[in-house]
DNA sequence: TATTTTTGTTAGATTAACCTAACATTTATA
DNA sequence: TATAAATGTTAGGTTAATCTAACAAAAATA
């Protein structure tokens, strides 16, 4: 059984070495700046889970995850990522407010208490901050995000996060019937003036590529990378 | 802000001296045991809460709850039966398994999630146990508990537990829709044959007197006391 | 390449929560 | 009431996670 504080490391491990490209170790003091603590003291945890074998580690050099240690983080932050979207869904959290609850809340230590939220929640694939939630074996499928203007006639997507935030654009947003996780799909794009008719939860509307740019969205029908632990 | 430790220590203390009548002291030793700790260190503990004004202790005496103390205290037990209820309602956990996750879960620090699970469950008064929830003000009301055998004819009350736990008994139970927190409409008693007559959720049956003497139940009606903190 | 800057390590200290072992006080009982 | 038993306390030690200060190695740059 792992420890809050290791289960920290793991997961900051994780982040940092996967969500920048080309890049799987992370250094003591990143990783020290990225926990908030003194690089001395990641330099005492990165020798224990070495011990445990949870992370490759050597004097002097970077820092990467074994298999085993990858899938304990991937675990955080799928336990991590279905509380988030347990608080935006079912107890009226906004975006902001979930992820220092979720902070807590996913070093709770009970599968069967994951499972069942997952079930609650019909095993969401994006929590609300548009990311990627990692199923139940360990899969956490990385889609490429892009914005609702560069989606393809046709497909279907779901929408991930907005990049305007002013007040006028997202009660534009609300007034189409769009919200986090929220699945569209895109029926024409006028050729005369470049309107993209939507369809939203069988609301049909038609937007500008203004507006569609703001939009950021996920493919469901495009390729995705799986990366297994 | 109190430890986890800090809050499990407040928490037996309650426990030790609210459900034993007559009794609002609590010994070292007694606490220990209670806590799986040894005296030694929980002589420690209290000492640290006295510091921190949450208990009234004396060398060599009894401890208690001060105040504040028994107000963090309830707090933690809203908490902990807030989330059984939440795990027994909302993600078909059994009466034994939500204890041990409760357990975790209390010591999650976000007042606004306590308010929304709150609100989600609909403000219940008992947890899974049939054990009272204390209400967001820090009112803990303490019913009687009775059996079913024992309610007057007329009244309201509400499945809190059984004393049976037998297949056959349990599947009877089922049958005439009961289960905990279920309210119940005590209709009538035959005078010939002793069957006590109820309604459940709109279903009327006629039980037996040993049927019913196996049914915990607290009064809806009845005087309650109430103890404020 | 020599030097400075950045990065990483070690040693030693602190705090919280636990322990054991020895001791002190209170309570029960012979 | 004297003594045994139960209860409570203190002193000193351990482990996990943190710190500071001094030092070592690697990387950047003049």
């Amino acid at each position: 059984m792992l420890s809050t504080t290791e289960e920290n490391y793991l997961k900051a491990l994780l982040q940092l070495t996967i969500e920048q490209v080309d890049k799987s170790e992370a250094g003591t003091n990143e990783l020290a700046a990225h926990l908030g603590v003194k690089p001395a003291t990641a330099n005492d945890m990165l020798k224990k889970l070495r011990e445990k074998q949870l992370i490759h580690y050597e004097k002097y050099g970077k820092s990467s995850l074994t298999v085993e240690g990858r899938k304990k983080a991937i675990e955080i932050v799928r336990k991590h990522r279905l509380w988030e979207t347990f608080l935006y869904e079912h107890l009226g959290f906004t975006w902001d407010e979930v992820h220092e609850v979720a902070e807590q809340l996913e070093h709770i230590q009970s599968s069967k208490l994951i499972d069942k939220l997952d079930e609650l929640l019909d095993y969401p694939s994006f929590d609300p901050h548009g990311d990627v939630i990692p199923s139940a074996t360990g899969e956490m499928k990385i889609p490429e995000k892009k914005t609702l203007n560069e989606e393809t006639v046709g497909h279907q997507c779901k929408m991930v996060g907005v990049k305007d935030n002013s007040a006028t654009f997202l009660q534009y947003v609300d007034k189409v019937g769009l919200r986090i996780n929220q699945p569209i799909k895109v029926l024409a794009r006028q050729p005369y003036d470049e309107l993209i008719e939507i369809e939203v939860n069988g609301l049909k509307s038609s937007v500008s590529p203004r507006f569609a740019d703001n939009i950021i969205i996920v493919c469901h029908d495009c390729e995705t990378q799986t990366r297994t632990c």
